[in-house]
DNA sequence: AACATCACTTGATTTGGATCAACTCCACAA
DNA sequence: TTGTGGAGTTGATCCAAATCAAGTGATGTT
């Protein structure tokens, strides 16, 4: 059964036995995103946390003036609002929209109590995979602050290529996996700016073609963004 | 015995009972750190965390041109590093330092997991209490990213006097808590742009006399702010 | 084939905050 | 009392990114 696949190979799950897997594959419910659907909006009571199966999600909120700002956006296999499910309030803080046809496993908060009440280990994965997100967010914060637009935009590509796949020669190619909107307004910087950042990489072997950005030496790369 | 007392306000034991508590003051250690002490550096095995009995503790992180950004600075009360704790590589990610004389009471890694594998109410708090601090984290990302300088400072000020006296005609009193170059740093912001965004505050009520800001109509500052 | 739309890019101008520099005001020490 | 240094303010200038504006080049539509 791909779902139960799927559960085991996320990062949340890693350490947990296939018993309890199949217990919770069991528990939890396949949801089928089209693109631009919304998930939860801020506020909202939070019954549910999710895990990806295929496309993204992005969370976001919206200032009072309609301003959006990106908070993440999450890919295949990895987890997210954890926290909130365990907040005081049990409210959304965020707005959880998908950017592309996604699909998603639900899965309900009442269950992830029980199953923490009965064993231990999983609140502590638990808790390694909420605090994996907080080191996230204090790099982004540091990001932000502390890092022009195209040092951002060549951490970005950075971070993304290494999932990717790298030549022999050393040279790798990124494949953007989302509009350049999107990625822009998650750097916090805006799509002008992005395009311009992009063409300031290209002393550093950083070159676009549409959406395949070739980087002909990720150290030098690295060395002027300040990562690794 | 004071120790109990304090550990007891804390927010993350506010439901933890009495007997468990003892045994929880008994497990840990009190610590004074003199102002400027480090009380661990980024990369240091994360073998702690701690509750602050007075004083106050600025997370940091210094990059590589040796600027810092601070991450978050903790006051009485609070508990920080409990992510770190729990976190794959058990290590912390920033650094931490007292930027008064200041109390803390170390809790050991080993014990608190111990607590957990017990007591799975304890965990559920603890999540609680990680979840809170994370929401804080993106709320600063939304801070840092979308509001001007003089609206930080603001919504800095209305956060912070929310823990402080009203007086019957609406007035409020803030007390800055430490050197301005702190608050600065803290909001991503240079000394001289605190200082002149102070200034440009005063349309909405607020003036400055040393470390004593008035506020006339926090009403209006929390709309200049577009906070609450 | 003509048109509309969307996803960018490129150019000109503005602006918020950083930087550099000088100056005031206090606390504290010799 | 007179210095000395740190904290904070104020002024002048600079710069990175936002904003405003126009253009390109795909993709799909009638």
């Amino acid at each position: 059964m791909e779902l139960l696949q799927t559960i085991k190979k996320s990062p949340l799950f890693l350490t947990i036995d296939e018993e309890t897997l199949k217990e919770i594959a069991e528990h939890c419910r396949q949801k089928k995103l089209y693109k631009g659907q919304e998930l939860f909006a801020a506020g909202d009571t939070a019954e549910n946390f999710y895990i990806i199966l295929n496309g993204w999600i992005k969370l976001s909120r919206i200032s009072r003036e309609g301003e959006e700002i990106i908070i993440h956006v999450f890919g295949p296999g990895e987890s997210f609002a954890e926290a909130a499910v365990f907040s005081d309030k049990k409210k959304y803080p965020v707005y959880a929209q998908s950017i592309e046809d996604a699909e998603v496993i639900e899965i309900p908060r009442s269950f992830f109590i029980k199953k923490i009440e009965e064993d231990s280990r999983f609140a502590l994965r638990l808790l390694g995979s909420i605090s994996a997100h907080q080191h996230y967010l204090v790099q982004q914060l540091e990001q932000v602050t502390s890092r022009t637009a195209p040092q951002r935009v060549g951490a970005f590509l950075l971070r993304f290529c290494k999932r990717q796949t790298e030549n022999a020669d050393g040279t790798m190619v990124v494949d953007l996996p989302y509009d350049k909107a999107i990625i822009s307004t998650r750097l916090s910087i805006k799509p002008e700016t992005f395009s311009r950042a992009l063409a300031k990489l290209e002393p550093y072997g950083v070159t676009a073609d549409k959406r395949a950005i070739t980087i002909k030496s990720p150290e030098a790369l690295a060395d002027f963004c300040d990562v690794d």
